[in-house]
DNA sequence: ACATATGGGACAAAA
DNA sequence: TCCCATATGT
């Protein structure tokens, strides 16, 4: 059962339990049947490109699930025909499995996947074409730093002037108008796009002597693989007949010429496939990443016989939440096809606002709030979200939650997989299938520390520079390389060998053992725990939990690749399909497969269901909110400045894709909608004074009651009292903190045993403070007893 | 080569 | 306030 995705928005919610056993030849009616007249001609469209604009909570995941269940069913496509791109992996997997309710396991073959991963998945195979290795790296946008920050270095450039930030977003932009360094060069009009054209350039190579890519590159060397393979082209336009794009607003340039290529043209060998696209410009809100919202402006110029279908009923929201939105989007000058959203339902609650003192009487308000949706049984934790325009304001809110019990889950912020710890070991796994990645070389040549040096490494450059070969291969032959010392070349000789055993390990074992003898063989642990710096502690739990998520990753891969074989027992697929999908990596767990799955995973697949997180509030930015629905929504931050953000007041451009995501804010909620403010907020340690957000002026006064003085009336009320809240760092990303009930803390003496749900076994040496401050140290066995606190860690009595 | 001190910039959103 | 890069000392 999925919670929060906007899967089951329809008029019909029983339809989905009839077809249930996904039996084959249910009628045309029974796929049609609860969707409103649009909807089924959405679904049943054929031979012309389809536009499908879905206005929020119009049912879209429906129609799209229901169109491919009708491909399959009524219109005899095979599921290997099928290309589906949503925006998030968990958007995909959810889609899959609702197509699966629908027509049953041969749907697993369908490929349902984002951008990135169907064009990993084509890269990975055709990679021979371009002249790389299978096991290429994909490089994030940290790595992508540290090599054009190498760049800067090694060109004498001035780092401040040219940060790496700067320059990557500038390559960034390139790249997403498919403009090649050659090219850049050629256009490059002044000083300044010259610098960044030349730097592209070295970045370009210097990513291809690492055997690596950027997220960008995934997009654009697979557009330019198939305009240079005209074969490799045809092959995948042969194969998928049926294209279908989610969130089509949400494109950029590099993306649309992907589909146009995917696709095909008419008088091209194959006949091009059958194009469906769903999105609503009013919910267009990645501009800064290059998304443009011209193309789905402009898709009927694109596709001249195109057809557009406008789904304009919301079956979500009351008719109060839908108003206030429609409201605030109408300010916006560039909106396109211009949309009439309705809805059946009744007016509903009015909208709760609040205008907060300071964030830490925002965020008691909203706790407040949220304990009394749950005792008058309004609503559940998990069917209650809150959302802020920027990851900095959740640590309010993980303050008072702690304090007040409230089960909650923060998603993105920073991100467990950008954490040093982490990203080091990551960069051991790396190196075990990439062994020309310099970037990950570098990283840990000197991690932990082991007498390799500024010196040592330059003079491992000079070899590297010479015999043209990657940083890791000329530490390799660091016997040839001249001015390192007898020590340092023992060092780095024992880093080598090191490398090459994970290596041949990480051959034909699943990433977890692979990183277990890391971490052994570095003595990674060892150097956290003797480490006087105060940020190691909590580091040495950060690998244990990347083993978890390792060891997870390979579980789950086992049980994914026993319902794919059996998919394909029941399927008829044809040599050519079999083919391609043994290609897939997700046949067996792999440290290749793993690190994939790292790189790709986003925050939005993160967002815990009510199954697997037992109910527990979740926080998060709009942006990751797309695509949700909730019960109990909390806008948080409306202020003038945080959001509408600061920088994006100057250009109207960007201030109406602030007015976007207000509006996707807005439209998230079923039932009940609250808005909150904060006057005084602290900053970078200094408080900053707020005025009301201009959004939300542009919502009608009377659609919003006031738990607080009026902050829009000229009066100049007084907010109830700050709370005071001691600042405390929460060392939860993401992990959902589950406060127990008191009476849940297990009693512990000194020498009981116990079991941690991650330490594993340990008996308690000492016991300080008591009720809900009550802790224990526990020794597990290695190294230093820890201390824990009772009331949030997962230990039980033995 | 490594540990500690110091100063400046960062928090806009993300695959 | 926190984090990182650089400078300085051992």
């Amino acid at each position: 059962m999925t919670f929060g995705l906007e899967f089951d928005a329809g008029p019909d919610h029983t339809a989905r339990t009839r077809f249930a056993d996904g039996a084959p030849g249910s009628g045309p009616h029974a796929l049609l049947e609860g969707l409103n007249e649009p909807q089924r001609q959405a679904v049943t469209h054929a031979g012309s490109p389809l536009l499908i604009v879905a206005g929020a909570g119009s049912g879209k995941t429906r129609v799209l699930t229901h169109r491919i269940a009708y491909l399959l069913d009524e219109r005899h496509a095979h599921p290997g025909e099928i290309l589906a791109i949503t925006f998030t992996n968990k958007a995909a997997a959810e889609m899959r499995e609702r197509v699966e309710t629908l027509v049953g396991p041969r749907s697993r073959v369908m490929w349902v996947s984002t951008f990135h991963s169907a064009c990993v998945r084509i890269l990975r195979r055709e990679a021979a074409h371009l002249g790389w290795k299978t096991n290429f790296t994909i490089y994030d946008s940290d790595d992508a730093r540290r090599l054009l920050s190498q760049i800067v270095k090694d060109a004498g450039l001035d780092a401040k002037k040219n940060s790496p930030r700067w320059l990557a977003a500038e390559i960034s932009n390139l790249k997403n108008e498919l403009i090649d360094p050659e090219q850049a060069i050629a256009k490059a009009d002044g000083a300044k796009a010259t610098l960044v054209a030349d730097i592209y350039s070295q970045y370009q190579q210097r990513l291809r002597q690492a055997e690596a890519v950027d997220f960008d590159d995934l997009i654009v060397e697979t557009v330019h693989l198939f305009r240079a393979f005209p074969a490799v082209a045809q092959f995948y336009r042969r194969r998928f007949r049926h294209v279908l794009v989610d969130e089509y607003q949400d494109t950029n340039h590099a993306q649309y010429m992907l589909i146009r290529e995917l696709v095909g043209h008419s008088g091209g060998e194959v006949e091009p496939a059958e194009l469906c696209v769903v999105g609503d410009a009013d919910q267009s809100i990645y501009a800064f990443r290059g998304a443009t919202i011209r193309n789905i402006l402009e898709f009927e110029r694109d596709f001249p016989d195109a057809k557009c279908i406008l789904l304009e009923q919301n079956y979500r929201s009351t008719q109060t939440i839908l108003e206030a939105a429609n409201k605030v989007i109408r300010h916006n000058g560039d909106r396109g096809r211009e949309k009439n959203l309705w809805t059946a339902q009744d007016d509903g609650s009015r909208i709760l606002g609040y205008a907060a003192e300071n964030e830490h009487d925002e965020a008691g308000w909203i706790a407040k709030q949220i304990d009394d949706l749950t005792d008058s049984g309004k609503a559940t934790f998990s069917q209650m979200a809150i959302f802020y325009r920027t990851n900095a304001q959740s640590r309010a809110f993980e303050e008072v939650f702690v304090r007040r019990g409230i089960p909650y889950k923060v998603v993105g912020g920073v991100r467990f997989y950008e954490r040093k710890e982490v990203r080091d070991l990551l960069a051991y796994l790396k190196l075990t299938v990439n062994e020309d990645d310099t970037v990950a070389a570098r990283r840990v040549i000197n991690v932990p520390k082991r007498g390799i040096g500024d010196k040592a490494v330059s003079c491992v450059d000079v070899l590297a520079d010479r015999e043209s070969i990657s940083f890791p291969a000329a530490l390799r032959r660091v016997e040839e390389a001249i001015g390192v010392s007898p020590r340092a070349k023992g060092s780095i000789q024992k880093f080598n060998a090191l490398l090459s055993e994970a290596s041949a390990l990480a051959a034909d074992h699943p990433p977890e053992v692979v990183l277990e003898k890391i971490i052994a063989d570095t003595g990674y642990l060892e150097g956290l725990a003797d480490s006087r710096d105060p940020r190691d502690e909590g580091r040495i739990e950060n690998v244990q939990e990347l083993v978890s998520v390792a060891h997870e990753y390979t579980e789950r891969t086992l049980a994914n690749a026993e319902l794919a074989s059996a998919a394909e027992r029941d399927s008829l697929s044809e040599d050519e399909l079999a083919a391609l999908d043994a290609n897939s990596s997700e046949i067996e767990p792999t440290v290749a497969g793993f690190l994939e799955h790292v790189a790709l995973v986003s925050d939005a697949d993160q967002v815990p269901t009510a199954a697997d997180e037992g109910g527990v509030v979740t926080l998060m930015t709009l942006h990751t909110a797309k695509g949700l629905e909730f019960d109990a929504v909390f806008l948080a931050g409306l202020d003038e400045g945080m959001f509408p953000h600061e920088r994006s007041k100057a250009n109207q451009k960007e201030l109406e894709e602030e007015r976007r995501l207000a509006y996707v804010g807005l439209t998230r909620a079923r039932k009940y909608l609250h808005l909150t403010r904060a006057s005084t907020r602290t900053i970078f340690g200094r408080p900053e004074f707020y005025t009301p957000s201009q959004f939300l002026r542009e919502i009608p006064g009377e659609l919003i009651e006031w738990d607080s003085p009026d902050p829009l009336s000229a009066s100049k009320g007084i907010g109830s009292s700050a709370l005071g809240v001691k600042t405390r760092t929460m060392a939860s990303f993401g992990q959902p903190i589950v406060m127990k009930e008191p009476s849940d803390v297990p009693a512990l003496d000194i020498g009981d045993r116990v079991s941690h749900d991650k330490f594993g076994l340990g008996h308690v040496v000492e016991l300080k403070g008591s009720g809900p401050r009550a802790q224990a140290r526990i020794d597990f066995g290695g190294g230093e007893p820890k201390w824990i606190i009772l009331r949030v860690a997962p230990i039980s009595k033995l």
